[in-house]
DNA sequence: CAGGAGTGGTGAGTGGCACTATCCATTGTA
DNA sequence: TACAATGGATAGTGCCACTCACCACTCCTG
C-alpha cells in the first residue's frame, strides 16, 4: 500500500507520517520507484502503537523512538527488553532541564536527596528487590520523599511499604500476562503495552477508588 | 519579606516568581508602596507546593492553579477538595488536542468507545465503587482497553478486576494518612501531596518491582 | 498519450507552553 | 545622594509535535 492507505488505515495524517518516517519512528517502506514506497501491515501496526504510546500515555517522541528500538532489539529477551524500555521511559513526563540558574534547592536539598537515597534503598531491601545499581525509578522515589519532607509531612520510608507491596502485586500481575504470545515481536509489543500503557489506566483507578471511598468517608451528600 | 528573599528561601527565581504572580498561581504580596510588596511564610509554602506539582509530579501551570483553586476553596471539606482536585487533574499530561484534521480514528474507534465506556462501567459495578456519573478518569480506563483491544490484545474488564483491587487498596492507604492534620489548609495541601504527588513515585515503585520480578523469571545473568 | 491527482522527500512555518530578558519609574538603603 | 533592588509590563527564547508548501516525479484514467 502506498502512504495515503496508510493515513486511512492508521487514522494518522499524511504529514505526521512522514514526521514519523523522518525522525526514525516508522521505518521507511519499500522502496519502488523514485518516489514510490511500498507500505505493509507492519507499519499499520507499528504506526497504531506509535500513535498509543505518544497519544495514549503521553511519552515524547524521542522516548517512544528509544522504546521501539528496544522492542525491535530485544524481541527475544523479555528480561533485556524490559530493561531497555524502562531505562528509555521518562520518570515524570518528557524531560525536564533541572535547573538552569543558579539559585539554590529549597535549602539543603543536596544532603536530603542523599537521605532519600538511602530510604529509597532501605525500602528495596525491605521488599527484596533486586534492580540494576541506578534505576531512574529508584530516584523518583527519592525525589518523592524528599519533596513531601521538604512540604513538612512527615514521610519516610516506612511509609511507602504498603505501597511497594501493591507495586509487587501489580508486577507480578504484570508479568503473568507475558506468557502467552505468538511470535516474539508480538510478545516484546504486549510486553511494552502492558507495562508502559497500563500506567495511565492504573492510575485512573486508583482516582476512581479514591473518589468512592472519600464519598464514603467525608461524604455528607 | 520581599522578592529576592522569597527566591532565596524558595528556590525559584524572581523572574519565576513574577510568572507565577501574574499567571494568578501565586497570590500577591501586601503592597507597602507603590513598587514595593510584603511576602511571608504562606508565599513560601505555596511556592514550594507550586515546584513540587509541576517539577516533581509534572502537571501544566494551568493544571497546577485550578488544583491551587479547589485547595484554597475547599479547604474544610476534603471530599469536595479530591472532587475538585482530581477533576482539574489531566489524565495524561496537560491537555492534548484530540484531533485537528477529518482522518477517521483508527476504523471504529466510535463503536469501540461505547464497548469501552460499558467495560468501565461493569468493572466499577464489579468494586462496588461509586463515583460521579462520568468522571474522566473512566475515560482514561476506557481509552486504555480500547487501545489494547485495536492492537490486538485481547482484553476486557476482566483482566482489569486484579488491579482494581488493588487501587481500592491504595486509595484506602491514602485517605487513612489523611486523619492526622493540623488546620484545613494543612490538610487539604495534605490531600493534595497524598494524591497527586504520590502518582509518578506508585508508578516507580511498579517499576523498581517489575525489574525484580523480570529478573527472577527471565533473567539469565 | 495527455493531464491531473497522488507520491516521496525536504525545509520552513505554526502554535502552545514555560519560562526568561529587558525595561521602566520608583523606592529602600548605605 | 548614589545605587542596587523592587513591582509591573512587554517582548523574546527554546523546545516540541506537528503542519504546510513545494518539488520533481509517477500513476492512472479517459
Amino acid at each position: 500500500m502506498r502512504i495515503s492507505e496508510l493515513s486511512r488505515r492508521s487514522g494518522v495524517s499524511i504529514p505526521t507520517i512522514k514526521y514519523y518516517l523522518r525522525d526514525g519512528l516508522l521505518p521507511a517502506g519499500r522502496p519502488t520507484a523514485a518516489n514510490q514506497a511500498e507500505y505493509d501491515e507492519d507499519h499499520v501496526r507499528r504506526l497504531r502503537l506509535i500513535r498509543s504510546l505518544i497519544g495514549v500515555r503521553g511519552l515524547s517522541v524521542s522516548a517512544t523512538k528509544d522504546v521501539l528500538a528496544a522492542v525491535d532489539e530485544q524481541q527475544g529477551d523479555v528480561h533485556l527488553l524490559l530493561g531497555l524500555v524502562l531505562g528509555a521511559l521518562p520518570v515524570e513526563r518528557s524531560g525536564r532541564p533541572p535547573r538552569r540558574d543558579g539559585a539554590a534547592e529549597p535549602a539543603g536539598a543536596g544532603a536530603a536527596a542523599g537521605d532519600a537515597a538511602e530510604d529509597v534503598a532501605a525500602l528495596t531491601a525491605e521488599m527484596g528487590w533486586k534492580t540494576s545499581p541506578n534505576p531512574p525509578a529508584a530516584q523518583v522515589v527519592a525525589e518523592t520523599l524528599e519533596t513531601m519532607r521538604a512540604l513538612g509531612v512527615d514521610y519516610d520510608w516506612r511509609s511507602l511499604v504498603p505501597y511497594a507491596e501493591l507495586a509487587d502485586r501489580a508486577a507480578r500481575l504484570d508479568l503473568d500476562q507475558l506468557r502467552d504470545a505468538g511470535d516474539p515481536l508480538q510478545q516484546a509489543e504486549r510486553a511494552v503495552l502492558l507495562t508502559v500503557l497500563l500506567e495511565p489506566a492504573l492510575l485512573a483507578l486508583r482516582r476512581l477508588a479514591q473518589e468512592h471511598h472519600s464519598a464514603l468517608r467525608f461524604g455528607n451528600g
